[in-house]
DNA sequence: TACTTCACTGCAAACCTTTGCAGGATCACC
DNA sequence: GGTGATCCTGCAAAGGTTTGCAGTGAAGTA
């Protein structure tokens, strides 16, 4: 990457001389505590020397250290938010929501990117630890016997992900996946492939286990590949092992995986939806951008990242860290609540999901892919029976 | 949002009982220095006191509170980055790059997004001061003079911006949006528009200026449309306007604006490129998976983050903050460098600009928009002359 | 043996703030 | 004028860690 230093000066303005606020009391005649209440109780300073302190402090620019301040409170103010992938589109939304909770409580929030790394998120939670009064842990990729010896360390909420003993929010992918699955079939698709991510997710496990309920019940069989990256690459991967496979209908991942998969198959010739319907999980922005539009199981990701926060601020408020007081030293234990939210998700249909292969025998590109004509598995030609489902 | 609670058990189980060093000290017999010094400077202490301290340590599940270790070294080992918009996925890659650079050298990165709000931004800062080592500030909205004045509590580091007396990491979009200019002057189009985007933007005031300049030698008539939202709802808003304004070609703030207008002007029934070019700057992944393609100017995000982050650390230990040893309390100034670097970028052309009006009399719709032909301007009809180039 | 050197460890101050306690002044009221 | 209450402020400890200084004992040197 071609770089050209424009400008090196150096100045020798403006280096920062930490005020503190033993400045501020000595530059207006009164005791630190005294300046110390102006700030965190000014109800118990008169009114005069509050403004007085008041302007000293402004004149000197004086900021309390918040640092230190955390110190002897116990209470940082701040919340953490540790998440997979930040690029992933999934999660902006998660994090403003999560902002703006905080913000209304008076909180700021710090976000920590893992890139799918395990040993990241717990060297993570280490450094987050004394700096916030809690951690959010966002589709964490680490075991749960982990997750749940960090939560010692420091107040835990887990997203996307059930640890028992923890409170979580949960999105309902099981549901989701069984409504596009269900979706699939009333289409006319038999033959169904489950694009799985990575393999320590359990939105993962879930909607395994929920397709392959539902394709049984359906009388489909399901075919799982995977596990696989939860990107636009790792869809774009797979799809030359969709196209082997036979399969007409795929659900994936997440919509990044699905856009991939849509784009590989582009590549390689095969028409979506026509010969091939895909699905998505997430319904990130993107997914109405894209070429077919792509139908997906919209989870309610603001919801979770407005709910996570408060269910952290809750249990914060209920047990304050860092109290060594009287009782709380031996005291082994503060109660802890420990509740578990799951937020439904839906099923968009839009462009990318279109009849099976025995359920469109005349118009083969005129067809107007428009919201679920809910064609039912016609009986077609026996060419492709598959007799029974086969759900592993 | 229907949500539904599984579970709310309480349990007693595990609540923070903060171990600290005296109670390792305690355990291994041993002062809190020692043990300080087996974690900080191992080599001063006797291998065999030191396995011991480390198995008690170990055996507490003792961690050093890194808020009071940073009160007294005023070294935090965390930096902040202070993101405009961490929805728009130019920055994903900003902030992978600088977190990847910052753990190389042993740091942490705290993200944290404003909204486009400077009054969010300003918070932030201070909320950040003294919790970290320094602060990379991403397409800061707020004034010059408060990123001067802020900059004085704690290092910073500007990324697209330029701010005299600081640090700045710059991307020549001036440069970017010539070329962008040039490209569809040379497609034959004599009427542009470009869509500028926040009022507050260095990269705006850039990208107008050069785009004037460039219009202007190149006989084009430049209009000026916004300022707009940087997303991809600002850019659909404009589309009515974009079409009645009559103009062949766009070239806008982002890609997100640039998407969105596609879209928009496919909602209105006008054709890209086809009825009108479009051209997008910071060529984000998405640009590559919309129909059609987006042409638009590469910025380099991730040599970005990664230099911002260098030129902090760097500037960092030159003058480590918080030391009030003899000399340092009253030498008011340490000198600073304050380095600007300006990073190239790229025009990338792909599908989303074709010929001009005058420019393609036979074939309207079979014309392959491959990547620039050239025609120069055609002296065509007169109908749509323009006489002098108009930029303002 | 006496003296220096060295490796290791303890002591205590320091970082910046909050907060329980107590002292002093002011005021009202009887 | 004495009593009590009220309001404001100062004092000092506390929070968890680092670090300069000094002290100890042992080893090395003359």
């Amino acid at each position: 990457m071609g770089h050209t230093h424009v400008t090196a000066a150096t100045s020798d303005e403006g280096a920062a001389v930490p005020v503190t606020i033993r400045d501020v009391a000595r530059a207006s005649g009164v005791h630190i505590s005294t300046v110390s209440r102006t700030f965190s109780a000014p109800h118990l300073v008169n009114p005069e020397t509050r403004v007085r302190v008041l302007a000293c402090a402004e004149d000197l620019g004086y900021r309390p250290n918040r640092a230190a301040r955390a110190l002897i409170t116990g209470r940082t103010h701040n919340i953490g938010l540790i998440i997979a992938d930040i690029a992933n589109p999934f999660f902006p939304p998660l994090i403003k929501a999560a902002e703006s909770q905080a913000r209304h409580r008076d909180y700021h929030v710090f976000v920590a990117d893992t890139n799918e790394d395990p040993t990241a998120e717990e060297e993570l939670v280490h450094a987050l630890a004394k700096q916030v009064d809690g951690v959010l842990l966002c589709s964490p990729r680490m075991s749960n016997s982990l997750i749940e010896q960090l939560s010692r360390e420091v107040p835990l909420v887990v997203v996307n992900r059930q640890v028992t003993g923890l409170p979580c929010v949960l999105m309902d992918v099981g549901q989701g996946a069984r409504a596009a699955i269900e979706h699939l079939i009333g289409l006319g698709h038999t033959r169904i492939a489950l694009l799985g991510g990575p393999r320590s997710s359990w939105t993962n496990r879930e909607m395994r286990r929920a397709a392959a309920t539902a394709a049984r019940a359906g009388g489909a069989e399901l075919t799982l590949l995977g596990p696989n990256a939860p990107t636009e690459t790792g869809g774009h991967a797979v799809a030359e092992q969709v196209r082997r496979s036979g399969v007409s209908a795929v659900l994936a991942y997440n919509d990044l995986m699905a856009i991939g998969l849509i784009e590989g198959l582009d590549a390689l010739g095969v028409r979506v939806p026509q010969e091939v319907s895909v699905v998505g999980v997430d319904d990130i922005a993107l997914s109405r951008l894209t070429r077919p539009k792509l139908t997906t199981v919209a989870t309610p990701t603001g919801a979770a990242g407005r709910t996570a926060v408060d269910m952290l601020l809750q249990q914060d408020t209920e047990s304050p860290r860092g109290t060594r007081g009287p009782g709380a030293g031996t005291a082994l234990g503060v109660r802890r609540t420990t509740a578990q939210v799951m937020l439904q998700t839906d099923l968009v249909i839009r462009d990318s999901t279109g009849p099976g292969p025995q359920a469109r025998p005349a118009r083969p590109l005129a067809a107007p892919p428009g919201p679920d004509p809910h064609c039912p598995a016609g009986p077609g030609t026996p060419t492709a029976a598959t007799g029974d489902a086969v759900a592993s």
